[in-house]
DNA sequence: GTCCATGTTCTTTA
DNA sequence: CTAAAGAACATGGA
């Protein structure tokens, strides 16, 4: 669930909590979602102050000072919530942050997503650019790059760093692109207007606080609410909100993709089919 | 029982 | 050799 909006919202929910504050315990019930394995995290976090908390990627970086740093990775169920220490705990809570007052719990039943310690190790190996700060210039270098399919290289996170399937399809309904145009054929102005769509959807979705479809909600517990301004994902057989015509599902890459045909024409070599 | 799911990484294929 | 496609991971809901 979680994709650039949901983790920057997370982030600034859980911002206000925890920086300046001192973990006084930490536990971890799984060892199997820490890499590397067996780093004594715990004991590394005892009696430390979080300094800062930002997201880079889908990721969640906490800092704490000595340039030592940690990231967590809600993958695609995981939660990451402030929690009075009365309150029941959630199923699958692999790892839990006591503070004086409250708890910070990790919680993902499909165990897809983990935690990461960096120690002083840089946190960018193989991520693109962030797309909200992002130059045109970056994205046509990597897409020139690669004859794969505009929907597949935007889920690739060396391309640009945060966008998922949601996002994706969204900004590519939002710029008027067809999700099977071979990323290198597209032209200097499509990827400007594709650069300008990926940002303007971030925001908007931002702005509401993420799309929660199932799992998603941020560390105050609260959900989401740009599910309901999504234009295709999902909306299969809607009719598109700028033509009318109804909206086309398909498969690519294993990943549901969403778009309006008429609205983002085809690629000339599917049109013949 | 079946299929599907907001993500990433490893393996196989071309 | 590299790029890209496909499978795998684990759980729960429809």
């Amino acid at each position: 669930m979680p994709e650039l909006p949901e983790v920057q919202t997370v982030v600034e929910t859980l911002r206000p909590h925890i920086v300046g504050r001192r973990i006084r315990r930490a536990e971890l019930m799984r060892g199997d979602i820490l890499t590397p394995t067996g780093c004594d995290l715990c004991a590394r976090l005892d009696r430390r102050t979080i300094r800062s908390i930002e997201r880079r990627a889908k990721r969640i970086v906490f800092g704490l000072g000595d340039d030592n740093r940690f990231y967590i990775h809600l993958g695609m169920t995981g939660r990451l919530t402030i929690d009075p220490p009365d309150a029941p705990r959630r199923l699958h809570t692999h790892f839990v942050l006591f503070f004086e007052a409250f708890e910070v719990r990790f919680s993902d039943p499909r165990r897809f997503g983990g935690i990461w310690w960096l120690g002083t190790e840089a946190d960018d190996d193989r991520l693109g650019p962030e797309p909200l700060t992002m130059r045109s210039s970056q994205l046509a270098r990597a897409l020139g790059k690669t004859a794969r399919v505009i929907k597949t290289a935007l889920l690739d996170q060396s391309v640009v760093a945060g966008l998922g399937n949601i996002y994706v399809d969204e900004a590519l309904f939002e710029a008027g692109i067809h999700p099977l145009i071979p990323s290198n054929e597209l032209g200097g102005e499509e990827i400007e207007t594709l650069t300008r769509a990926i940002k303007r959807i971030l925001r908007r979705a931002i702005r509401h606080r993420g799309s929660t479809l199932r799992d998603y909600m941020d560390a105050n517990g609260d959900a989401g609410a740009f599910q309901k301004l999504h234009r295709v994902y999902d909306r299969a057989g809607q009719p598109c909100a700028r033509c009318k015509r109804p909206l086309v599902r398909i498969v690519v890459a294993g990943r549901s993709t969403h778009f309006c045909p008429a609205c983002q024409p085809a690629p000339a070599i599917i049109e013949q089919c």
